[in-house]
DNA sequence: CATGAATGAGTATTCATTCAT
DNA sequence: AATGAATGAATACTCATTCAT
């Protein structure tokens, strides 16, 4: 029964896996595909199979589902960004493989990526509060790695710090509204692309 | 009180302008401040200061103020590109500046704004349609400027022009997630911003 | 039929009387009934003939019918207490009828009664405090022709009026618990023993 | 450690006290403070630090801790009675006395008298009957009193002993709904002005 | 043109109780 | 004796929309 569990696990597939997890995975693909508020609790809850006795067991509303896919995504970019900052490799390319990679892993969790950009303003507002410091502390990791680059004289100093990582990331934000995984491009060719836009435009 | 009328009016205030006006001022800043789902269909007549009858008589239902919005800024966006697609200035000056315009425009119209890239989803799936098909007029309006661009060797042609397109739209939605009028940069020095990174990610 | 609904009227009947009118007799006949937590709101609408969305529409909340009973029964006794209190009899005889008037009209409206007593702690905190307020307001006109008497030597000082009219007030807040319409006595018998009571306890 | 138990039981508190006292403590103060059916089981056990599994384990039900807490209160009231019932001093002091001591002793289980007032129609039908029975058989043994006393001629017959009961009874109820604690009376001055009272009108 | 009373299906959330362990 | 995950039925309340006037 064990083994059982461990195999249908795999992605918080409704068989066996324990609840939580199940009711993450139902949430996340139906605030996905029809709108966190268009989206029931009795939908939730039929959707991975349990009642709402188990559901509000587990969290403490709708809201804290939602959360909890923010917090998943939040933390899962923080820990990579954090990665390629403390890396020992030149400003340059920390820069381009940072802007690459969060485009590959925001692909990879286009649901939960897609989730956020919609549904954060749906949050309570003392949650909302939460994800936006989250949020900054995420912009502004990325914003040093720029004013890095541009106080060694790889970057152009052109354009604020700010206004390039906010150009770069509203690119990530859109790519929920067109990347299709049928699509003509790979993960990493859109990665790679969108990675090189941003290093040309920061060309001297 | 035809005076008052008109002083009322210039905003679509709800002094002594028509009642349609009215119903589209006060949808527009209650969908921007709380959502549309959030928004009551009460709250709506409460702020235009008409009853649900009057909204009932000039709008189908809650989505078409939504879908109006939509129409509203999605023509005025069309209309200024196809100007800048059919000037005779050189490419190059032509795309920079359409770049920057509809940075302008979108920060002019920032409630239109906000509203159209968090509220899309709501509409109903036969307007959406409609939308997502005006969107991608525009979408390809801007695109062909790109690629003129690139075959007459002006842009690099290192980058698809569909994912040039992309990138720079991408930051035109995201503004509404993090500019603020009262900002420390004047919506133009943003546009100028915004379209010098795209002019030079297309440096050759 | 006008007149119709003049007829229906006479006790808030459910044939053709005015809706709220309909909600309250409800309300009153439920909440006396089985308590105010144990009936729904479903219930009420149910008894009433109407729909839950017509209930919303003239009563904010299932608080706000309790607040209404509440406000009745108050607006009643405190009408009451005033004439007494202002009229030119002498201080006992005002006492003694006023006395025996508050049993006779609790008697009169004792599912109001019962509901105030049993009720008035599920109201919510803010309405809680404005009927108190009110409450104490009954209470110190009450206290007032106590003292007055007093005053002028017709009632004993021994008791503080505050204890007095506590004393008397418990046993008019009791009588939902033990009076029945079908009992041996009357409501102006009832009256006229706990009135008698009240002045034999004052005598000097 | 046995020495903190000790010092905890003292009010049932929740250290080391036998766990169905802990929980009738709980209950008892969660009760009084926001009424029974705003008190959940899990506030309950979560107060007195325990599981639900331990409350059913020896309550059959929340109705139950109901039940227990009127059961306690009863008990304690009649046991008081028969002994002013039984004993020699003359009818109109034992009357006296009974009539001071229910109200001292109300005052010092304010919570559970509080509790009595408010949620008896809470309970269920069957139990309200049980409560209801032991209630008359103490209403039944205070009037026997106050007939012995009218017959032997030391109380007037002017009203009904049945009445009497009430009225004394009916502010013995109220105490809950005014009296504090920190009030300008003892509990034994306050019973002391009651039975006056009560001794005063029935002077014949 | 405009009203506003009324609808009715829908919403998130609560909670006493059970039961496998 | 005691746990705590899970149930499932019930709850108050919302709201876009209709329609007789």
């Amino acid at each position: 029964m064990a083994t059982a569990k461990a195999k249908a696990a795999e992605k918080g597939g409704p068989a066996g896996a324990p609840v939580p997890r199940r009711l993450m995975a139902a949430a996340t693909r139906l605030f996905a595909e029809r709108g966190y508020d268009r989206t029931s609790v009795q939908e939730i809850v039929e959707a991975a199979g349990v009642t709402k006795g188990a559901l509000y067991h587990y969290f403490g509303s709708k809201d804290d589902l939602l959360h909890e896919i923010y917090g998943r995504l939040l933390r899962l970019q923080q820990e990579r960004l954090d990665a390629y900052a403390g890396s020992e490799a030149p400003i340059e390319e920390r820069v381009r493989e940072a802007a690459a990679d969060v485009v590959v892993t925001t692909i990879d969790n286009l649901d939960d990526a897609m989730i956020f950009f919609r549904s954060m303003h749906q949050l309570s507002p003392d949650k909302q509060k939460l994800v936006r410091a989250e949020r900054r502390r995420y912009h502004e990791g990325f914003r040093a790695l720029i004013e890095e680059g541009q106080k060694s004289g790889v970057f152009s100093t052109a354009t604020p710090a700010d206004l390039v990582v906010d150009y770069h990331f509203g690119s990530v934000h859109h790519l929920s509204s067109w990347y299709r995984p049928d699509g003509r491009l790979t993960p990493q060719e859109v990665a790679d692309h969108l990675a090189d836009l941003l290093m040309r435009a920061l060309r001297p």
